[in-house]
DNA sequence: CCGCGGGCCTGAGAGC
DNA sequence: TGCTCTCAGGCCCGCG
């Protein structure tokens, strides 16, 4: 499911349940998801407070007083779900209606407040891990990951350095966490699209000889900023799985120009062009060949 | 080092 | 109805 928009929405509706209040008590209701939890992973959050909740790419981090940050990723059908208490009502009083399927809340966290915070995943492709906020540095998970799309770091000059020489497509590249952290494939073909850059196209074409940043790389930053503010707005985009943290559908999907639009004509003013898909490195790519160049 | 393809999982939807 | 097949917002790993 989730690109950094998804991501960044799932963080806002996080944000005021958890932030400044304490983790009461943690149920893992299978032994990990992706990989095993840590075997002291409960012990290290129940009764400890968290004191911020950030996001790096796609990963959610949930600050503890204890110094240690839960590292926490949605995999592609992770998604959280808060219920707040009613009334007097104590932790663990509360219930889904009987229409909601919850087989896959795989993690609860019941915070002192009164809420609850599920993470579901059907297909357990996401994880949390708890790591030293010292030890971040070193952190596998983390390390390397190229900057943040809607940070002050990433700009054309350097999207174009780290394009420079790449052999790979355009749309590789944009994939690439290296290269820049927090894109998926939606957000990547919708960039692509908005910019008039073809998803074939050599990576190193967004660098002039001398590796400067062509146009085409100050378009393609420009058509990410915009898409991703735009779909962050919108809650995300609901394919399958994801959900705001309320249960209610992101809307971006709405807003889609090329993704999941196969066969359907081209958004582009005046352009005759149908959207095609094809398969890049196993995953579809959404594009006008007509106006993307 | 780089790029690609396979694998990890479950569920939804299409086609027969 | 039900089976089989394909596909899905990600990412790690091993291969050439």
């Amino acid at each position: 499911m989730p690109e950094l928009p998804e991501v960044e929405t799932v963080r806002r509706g996080l944000q005021p349940v958890m932030e400044g209040q304490r983790i009461a008590r943690v149920e893992t209701r299978r032994d990990g998801l992706r990989f095993p939890f840590q075997k002291d992973f409960v012990a290290r959050l129940e009764g400890r407070m968290v004191s911020g909740l950030g996001r790096r790419a796609k990963y959610l981090m949930a600050d503890m007083e204890s110094g240690d940050v839960l590292l926490m990723h949605l995999g592609m059908s992770g998604s959280f779900r808060v219920t707040l208490p009613e009334g007097e009502s104590t932790p663990g009083d509360f219930h889904y209606p009987r229409s909601e399927n919850r087989t896959h809340d795989h993690v609860v966290f019941h915070m002192a407040s009164g809420a609850m915070i599920s993470f579901n995943d059907p297909r357990r492709f996401g994880y949390m891990k708890i790591v030293p906020r010292l030890e971040m540095d070193a952190e596998p998970l983390l390390r390397g990951l190229g900057p943040e799309p809607l940070g002050n770091e990433f700009d054309a000059a350097m999207l174009a350095q780290s394009c420079a020489g790449k052999k790979t497509s355009l749309k590789a590249a944009l994939l690439d966490q290296r290269v820049v952290a927090g894109l998926g494939n939606i957000y990547v073909c919708e960039a692509l699209f908005r910019s008039h850059l073809s998803p074939k196209r050599e990576a190193s074409t967004l660098a002039s000889r001398s590796g400067a940043a062509t146009d085409h790389a100050k378009r393609l930053v420009g058509s990410i900023h915009t898409v991703l503010n735009a779909a962050i707005k919108a809650g995300g985009s609901s394919l399958r799985d994801h959900r705001q943290t309320d249960g209610e559908l992101g809307y971006f999907q709405h807003s889609f120009l090329v993704y999941d639009r196969e066969g359907e004509s081209c958004k582009t003013p005046k352009c005759r062009g149908t959207v095609k898909r094809f398969t890049q490195n196993g995953r579809s790519t959404f594009w006008c060949q007509t106006c993307q160049k």
